[in-house]
DNA sequence: CCACAAAGATACCGATTGGTATCTTAAAAG
DNA sequence: CTTTTAAGATACCAATCGGTATCTTTGTGG
């Protein structure tokens, strides 16, 4: 299992580089030795075609022909990167939820304050429906829908991405907080709680119904409870 | 397409029978004419069975040959009453639904006054997590997400739950405000929306970590923010 | 009692599934 | 150059998939 994601925000950030240092450093020294047809490569183009296609048909939906389809390799080849298919499932939805943390990174580091760091996180959610930062959904919510008591490993994956957005939003609060930006005798865990359910919903329901009207509602209200939260 | 459940709340409802009204008529016809070896209570028990087996392991993770071993029946009996998966699938989304909404509709009906009912219903979701009313998480969200474009019925028939979930919502809201219970200027839609999301949202997260606190904290702030727009 | 028709069982179909053993190719090292 | 070894291709496997044609059973009306 290979675990190299990182949360969007500091805190997060660091207790998650912590926690897989020597899951990094091992595959460090791996990668010290340059392979032959670039190996490495070519595990990236599984990853990210893979993505697509477990998260749009889903991960039981997508056969392994399909992903030789859509790579234009042959099944040995992939293989030859993963053991089987249901550790291919959880290395694409860490891979995917990279992606995600990254793109969601980018927005909100350039953002000083906490309201403002938040506000960003609901605009990202809100491109879900119309630019999505990967197709076919939020990827932690397929595999948690998805993830039954048959796929262990996946379910698993899920619980550390959910526990990572989490604890960013946490420290996002804490830190405004800190900083004289959020009241400080809000209930955290309440707000971060909210914020991250209320969008996952509401990303769902605009998904489903194919309009925006869901995800927009949603956002107003999350920026007027925000509003009420900032000194 | 068999489409026989009901909304959970009277304006919804009678909308949503007048609007299948001559679907149901067709139905009472058919089955005027008992059958030999009871048709109807074996499709029930395929709905039913079929019911948890889609729930929990999803809809493509579920074979036909599953059914037939929880259901005692072969496929002959099965490719009887449904002339594929796909209608087989769609007919137990909203044989779910029917018996979700029904459960729905017995605890708001006690209560008297809008704020009670939605209380209620914010507790129906909370039942969800320890006792579910079906096993394996919300229905309309787990074939929400399955439901892609290979799989157009399933969507549809999660749209119509999805807006029926919505008018009901809705509904309750109009009502509290003719008679008084809830203040009239508030923007319905956004209420309806920020309910059914967050507590969707909310069951997912709940239903991954498997601890009640997601779905505990969402109701605790939609329960304050219902005591704000209730006069 | 018998004929009829619906309900359900049985046996089979081609296609596809995840997975593997084996072979070929290509690039780096000497 | 040759050797070596990892990367990738090929060919195959048993199992299972959704689906169907055909047969048997069962309850009912005449």
């Amino acid at each position: 299992m290979r675990l190299k994601f990182k949360g969007f925000y500091e805190t997060s950030y660091n207790k998650w580089m912590k926690m897989t240092a020597k899951v990094l450093l091992e595959i460090r020294y791996r990668s010290v030795s340059l392979c032959m047809r670039n190996s490495e490569a070519t595990k990236e183009t599984i990853l990210k075609r893979s993505g697509i296609l477990f998260n749009t048909k889903g991960y039981k939906a997508t056969s392994i022909s399909n992903i030789t389809d859509a790579t234009g390799l042959t099944k040995g080849a992939i293989y030859r990167h993963f053991t089987n298919k249901h550790e291919l499932e959880l290395e694409t939805l860490m891979h995917l939820s990279t992606i995600m943390f990254e793109k969601l990174r980018e927005r909100i580091r350039e953002k000083t304050t906490a309201g403002e760091k938040l506000r960003a996180v609901f605009k990202f959610f809100e491109s879900y429906i119309n630019s999505p930062p990967v197709k076919g959904g939020c990827p932690l919510m397929n595999a948690a829908v998805e993830a039954d008591d048959a796929h262990p490993m996946l379910r698993k994956g899920a619980v550390k991405i959910l526990t990572t957005y989490r604890e960013s939003l946490l420290a996002i609060l804490s830190n405004g907080i800190k900083h004289k930006q959020i009241r400080p005798e809000i209930d955290k865990e309440m707000y971060a709680t909210l914020f991250f359910a209320s969008l996952e919903g509401a990303i769902m329901m605009s998904k489903l119904t194919g309009n925006e009207n869901d995800i927009k509602r949603t956002i107003t209200f999350l920026e007027k409870q925000l509003k009420e939260i900032e000194v």
